[in-house]
DNA sequence: CTGGTGCATGAGAGG
DNA sequence: CTCTCATGCACCAGG
C-alpha cells in the first residue's frame, strides 16, 4: 500500500492511475508515477512505510497516543511525517518509527526494520551516531529552527519538511526535505556534510518547491549562524538556483540576484516536465548519494570553510543541468556526461532568438577522441537517447552547430560491439581543429528547440586528460556536479594545481572545479595508471623508510655469502623477519652503539652491533652484558643520555627524510610501485646510519632483503621453479617469451630473406621450446654456465647498482648497456632487433654461445617467482615486475 | 607506406 | 558479473 497524494499545494486531491501522458508528461509504470484524481497531474508515488499499524478503516495511528497517523488519503492533514534515516514521526507525540537510526529504546521495539531505509545503518552506523550525539526529539534550544522550519511548513501544500531535528556537533543539521517514496528520506548528516547535503537536498528535496525553499533557507540560514558552515548557505542557494534553473525559481531566489534561470522559459511544459525529471532525476541522485556514503572518504575538515570564498559570480553563472530524460532507451545518464553550461554560453548559442537550449549532454575528450583518427566515441547512453535512433551501423549523417554557428557535419553511426554499441560520432577531426580541442577538453552537446538543432559547445581545459579526466570523475563520483562549480576556493587554486588537474575555462563555461580535486585519492582510477599524491608518496617513502628498521633476516639461518664484484652479499633463503627496531648512536670516540629497548621494564640495553634482536626482546635476552640481563638491572642511560640517545635517532630520521625529499619531483610522481621501488631504494640508503649500517655487508643490501639479488642463490644452486612450472610468474614470463619470440620471427621474416630465415629464425614454438629444453639441460648439466652467464652480465655493466631494483637493472641489460632507460618499450625494440645485429653487438658467433645464454638467463627467469612468491618482498623489489618478467623475458630470447 | 576502418580487447565502473 | 568505453590492432585501400 502507499499513499499517494497530489504535491500540487493548490490541488491537493488524490492520486491515482497509472502510466500515462498527462501535461506532456511520459510516465512509464516503471516511474511509480500516479495522476492525480483531481487536478490530473501526475506525480511519483510517496510510499509511506508500508509497516505501518493500520486500523480496519484505513487510517494508521500512533501506538503511542493513538492519533491517527495521515494515512495516505488526501482528504486528512497529514499527522504523520516522514524522518530521516526511515520511518516517521508522529506530529501529536513527535514518537518515531520505522526507523532503525534511532537507538531510541522506548521506541526501539517498535521500530520498523525497513529495507527502503536508505539513509538508514546502511549509510551510517550507530557508532557515528553516537560519535555525534544525534538527537532524535526536537530540542528546545533549537526550536528556532522548528519554528522557521514549521513557518514553511504547510501541510496544506503537502511540503515535507521534517520536523526532526538533530544535534550535529553542536549544529542544529536538520533534515531538509523528503522526496519520492516516503520511506525514503535522508539520513543525517555531519557538520562536514551539510554543505554537500544541503545542495543535494536543495535539488528537489521538497515536493512543493514554493513551500520548501523558504524553509531550506531558513534552515540554512540557522546553520549559517555557526561559523563553521559560514557561506553555505549561499552556496545551498547557489545550487539551488541551479539545479532548479530550469524552473522558474526566480520568484523563489530573489533574494539571490545573480541566480538567473535558464533561458528557456518557464512555459507550462517546462516547469511540469522539470518537475517530473526533478522527481525522476532525484531518484538517481538519491541512489548517487547513497553510493557517495558507501565508497568515499568523508571530505576533509574545512572543505566548507574554502568554500566562502568562492565567487558568487561564479556559482551563479554555471549551471548544472541534469539532462532531460527522454528519447529512447534514456538510461539514467552518468552524472559525468550531466551537462554544466552558462548562462553566456546558452545567451550565445541562442542569440536573440526565442528558442530555446535543452543541455543535453558533454564528454571530456579523450586522448583517441581527439586524436587524428576522426572519432569521438559518444557515451551509449547520451547517443541513444539524445541522437537520432539508427539502426544500421552505417548510421547517419549528423549536422551539429557549433556556439559560434558553424555547422559541422559528423556521421552518426555505431559498432557493434559484445551484444551491445559503441556510438561514434565520425568526420570530428576538422571540427576537433577548428576548435583546436585536445585531449581534456570537454565538448557539449545541446538541443535547440523547438528546431530541434543540435549544438555543440566546447570547454578547454589546461591540463592534460588524465588529470581531467580523473578530476572531473572524482568529482563527479563525489555527487551531484553542483558541488563542483560552486566548490570552494577551488577557483583561484585553480591554475596553480595542474598536477591534479583542474578546468581552465578559456570560453563560455566558467571553472568547474572540486576542491577535492586537489587531493589525488583516486588511485587507480579510470586511467588505467595509478596516481600517487606528493604527500602520498613521501609517506609512503617514510613508511617504507621506517620499516626498513624492522625488517631483518630470518633467526638463525646462516646466509650464504656471494662475491659479486668484490663486494659481499648475504644470501637468505627464508624471507626477512620483523625485527625489533634498534636505536644506533654514534661515541664521542667514534665508535657506534646499539640500543634496544626491554619490552618488559622499558630500560635501555646496549647491545653489540651487527645483533639482530628479534621482535621480542627482554633483558634476559641480553646475553652480551650478564650485569644487565635482569629487568632489574638499572638502567644503563640516564635520563639524560637517553633523551640524546633519541634525538640522536631522531635527527638520523630527519636526515634521512631530508634526503628523501630532496627528491625529484619526478621521482615522487612516479607510479605507485615505482615510488614503492624509489623508497625502498631511498630507505635503504637511509637507514645505513642505524641498521643497515651494522647488519649487513654491503651499504645497499640489507639484512633479509629479498630482492632478487639477495634471494638469489649461488649460481645454480638453490631452488628453482621447473621447467613445468605453471604458477603466474612462469607462465607470464613464457607467454611474453613466446610473444617476443612471434613477433620478432614475423618481422624478421619480413626483413630477411628466406635463406637467413631458415637459418636464423626459429621457425615455430615448437622449435622454441625444443631449444629452451635443450639449454635447460646444458644448465642442468653444468650449472657454472649459468654462473658465468650472470657473472658476465654483472661486469659488462659499468657500474653495479645494486639496489632493490634488480630486475629493472636486468631490464635495462636486455636493452643495452647505454640505455639510459629501461622500459617495457625497450625492450620491446630489444626483441624486435634482428638477431643478426644482436649477434653482432654482443660479439656471439653463433647460436651456440646465445645458447649457452638463453640456457644461463633461464636461470634468472625461473629465479624470478622466487621472488614473488616471497610474499614480503613485493613492496621491496615487485615493483617493476612485470617490466622485470619482461626482463628475464628478453634475456631468455637473448 | 600511410591512413582509414572496423572490430577486439581489457580495465574500470556500476549493478 | 555485466556493461561501458578507451584504445589497440588487423585489415584494406589508396598514394
Amino acid at each position: 500500500m502507499s499513499a499517494k497524494r497530489c504535491m500540487n499545494a493548490s490541488c491537493g486531491g488524490a492520486v491515482a492511475g497509472e502510466a500515462n501522458w498527462r501535461k506532456g508528461w511520459l510516465l512509464k509504470s516503471g516511474d511509480n508515477a500516479t495522476l492525480c484524481d483531481k487536478c490530473g497531474l501526475a506525480y511519483e508515488q510517496l510510499a509511506f512505510c508500508e509497516n505501518f499499524h493500520q486500523n480496519e478503516s484505513g487510517w494508521r495511528e500512533c501506538a503511542f497516543c493513538g492519533k491517527r497517523l495521515h494515512c495516505g488519503c488526501i482528504a486528512s492533514k497529514p499527522l504523520l511525517d516522514l524522518l530521516d534515516g526511515g520511518g516517521v514521526q508522529c506530529l501529536s507525540c513527535s514518537k518515531t518509527y520505522g526507523s532503525t537510526f534511532f537507538p531510541n529504546d522506548s521506541v526501539q521495539d517498535l521500530l520498523l526494520q525497513s529495507s527502503q531505509n536508505v539513509y538508514g545503518p546502511s549509510a551510517w552506523s550507530y557508532a557515528e551516531e553516537e560519535r555525534y550525539n544525534f538527537d532524535i526529539s526536537p530540542a528546545n534550544e533549537s526550536s528556532d529552527v522548528l519554528t522557521a522550519i514549521s513557518g514553511s511548513y504547510d501541510e496544506n501544500a503537502r511540503c515535507n519538511i521534517l520536523h526532526c531535528g538533530t544535534e550535529v556537533n553542536g549544529y542544529r543539521i536538520l533534515p531538509l526535505a523528503k522526496i519520492e517514496n516516503g520511506n525514503r528520506s535522508f539520513g543525517h548528516v555531519k557538520s562536514e556534510q551539510v554543505a554537500l547535503h544541503m545542495e543535494e537536498f536543495g535539488f528537489p528535496g521538497c515536493t512543493d518547491q514554493e513551500q520548501s525553499l523558504p524553509g531550506l533557507l531558513q534552515v540554512s540560514k540557522r546553520i549559517d549562524s555557526n561559523n563553521a558552515l559560514k557561506d553555505n548557505f549561499n552556496l545551498a542557494k547557489a545550487c539551488l538556483s541551479m539545479t532548479l534553473g530550469v524552473q522558474n525559481m526566480g520568484n523563489l531566489m530573489e533574494d539571490n540576484s545573480k541566480a538567473s534561470t535558464w533561458k528557456i522559459t518557464s512555459s507550462q511544459h517546462c516547469a511540469v516536465s522539470d518537475m517530473r525529471e526533478k522527481n525522476k532525476s532525484f531518484s538517481a541522485f538519491q541512489h548517487d548519494l547513497r553510493d557517495r556514503h558507501h565508497r568515499l572518504p568523508r571530505l576533509p575538515k574545512g572543505s566548507f570553510c574554502a568554500a566562502s570564498d568562492a565567487p558568487r559570480e561564479l556559482i551563479a553563472q554555471v549551471r548544472i543541468a541534469r539532462p532531460p530524460a527522454e528519447g529512447r532507451g534514456r538510461n539514467q545518464l552518468l552524472p559525468r556526461y550531466w551537462p554544466r553550461i552558462t548562462d553566456q554560453e546558452l545567451q550565445q548559442i541562442t542569440g536573440d532568438s526565442n528558442s530555446t537550449i535543452v543541455p543535453l549532454f558533454e564528454k571530456v575528450l579523450s586522448a583517441s577522441d581527439a586524436g587524428r583518427i576522426g572519432r569521438l566515441v559518444l557515451p551509449k547512453a547520451c547517443a541513444e537517447a539524445y541522437f537520432p535512433p539508427i539502426s544500421q551501423p552505417e548510421g547517419l549523417p549528423l549536422k551539429i552547430q557549433d556556439a559560434k554557428g558553424k555547422e559541422w557535419h559528423f556521421q552518426f553511426r555505431f559498432w557493434p560491439n559484445n551484444n551491445s554499441r559503441m556510438y561514434v560520432l565520425e568526420g570530428v577531426t576538422p571540427c576537433i581543429q577548428s576548435l583546436q580541442l585536445q585531449a581534456g577538453d570537454t565538448v557539449t552537446f545541446s538541443r535547440i528547440d523547438p528546431e530541434g538543432k543540435l549544438v555543440m559547445g566546447y570547454r578547454k581545459a589546461t591540463n592534460n586528460v588524465q588529470s581531467l579526466q580523473d578530476s572531473q570523475i572524482s568529482a563527479m563520483a563525489n555527487g551531484f556536479p553542483g558541488c563542483e562549480t560552486v566548490s570552494p576556493g577551488v577557483n583561484e587554486n585553480l591554475s596553480t594545481t595542474d598536477k591534479h588537474g583542474g578546468l581552465l575555462n578559456e570560453g563560455l563555461l566558467q571553472p568547474l572545479l572540486i576542491q577535492e580535486k586537489r587531493r589525488s585519492r583516486n588511485i587507480g582510477s579510470r586511467t588505467k595508471r595509478l596516481l600517487m599524491d606528493t604527500e602520498d608518496a613521501m609517506e609512503l617513502k617514510f613508511t617504507w623508510l621506517e620499516a626498513q628498521d624492522f625488517l631483518l633476516p630470518p633467526p638463525k639461518v646462516k646466509p650464504s655469502i656471494v662475491i659479486i664484484e668484490d663486494q659481499e652479499f648475504e644470501e637468505y633463503e627464508d624471507p626477512p623477519v620483523l625485527a625489533k627496531r634498534t636505536f644506533n648512536t654514534v661515541q664521542v670516540s667514534g665508535g657506534h652503539d646499539q640500543w634496544i629497548q626491554c619490552d618488559d621494564c622499558f630500560r635501555w640495553r646496549r647491545i653489540p652491533l651487527g645483533v639482530l634482536p628479534p621482535s621480542k626482546w627482554a633483558c634476559a635476552d641480553n646475553t652480551w652484558d650478564p650485569k644487565r640481563s635482569s629487568c632489574a638491572a638499572p638502567d644503563e642511560l640516564t635520563s639524560t643520555e637517553l633523551h640524546s640517545l633519541l634525538r640522536q635517532h631522531s635527527e638520523m630520521k630527519r636526515k634521512q627524510i631530508t634526503t628523501i625529499s630532496s627528491q625529484s619531483l619526478s621521482d615522487l610522481e612516479l607510479t605507485n610501485l615505482k615510488a614503492l621501488a624509489g623508497a625502498a631504494g631511498l630507505g635503504e640508503t637511509g637507514s645505513e646510519a642505524t641498521t643497515a649500517a651494522v647488519t649487513t655487508r654491503h651499504p645497499r643490501h640489507r639484512p633479509g632483503c629479498t630482492c632478487i639479488v639477495c634471494i638469489q642463490p649461488p649460481s645454480g644452486k638453490g631452488p628453482k621453479h621447473s621447467p613445468s612450472c605453471s604458477c603466474n610468474v612462469c607462465m607470464t614470463v613464457k607467454r611474453r617469451f613466446k610473444t617476443l619470440m612471434m613477433r620478432k620471427k614475423k618481422r624478421q621474416s619480413e626483413r630477411e630473406d628466406s635463406e637467413a630465415n631458415k637459418k636464423l629464425a626459429w621457425s615455430s614454438r615448437d622449435e622454441i621450446e625444443d631449444m629452451t629444453s635443450s639449454l635447460k639441460t646444458i644448465q642442468q648439466n653444468d650449472p657454472r654456465i649459468v654462473g658465468e652467464f650472470m657473472k658476465n652480465l654483472v661486469i659488462n655493466k659499468a657500474h653495479i647498482d645494486l639496489n632493490c631494483q634488480p630486475r629493472r637493472d636486468a631490464e635495462q641489460q636486455a636493452v643495452g648497456p647505454s640505455s639510459p632507460r629501461a622500459s617495457m618499450m625497450n625492450l620491446l625494440q630489444a626483441a624486435s632487433r634482428p638477431l643478426e645485429s644482436y649477434l653482432k653487438q654482443n660479439k656471439l658467433a653463433s647460436l651456440t654461445v646465445s645458447e649457452q645464454q638463453v640456457s644461463s638467463s633461464s636461470v634468472t627467469v625461473h629465479q624470478a617467482p622466487i621472488e614473488s612468491e616471497s610474499g614480503g618482498d613485493e613492496e621491496h623489489c615487485g615493483s617493476d615486475k612485470i617490466a622485470g618478467d619482461a626482463a628475464a623475458a628478453a634475456l631468455l630470447y637473448e
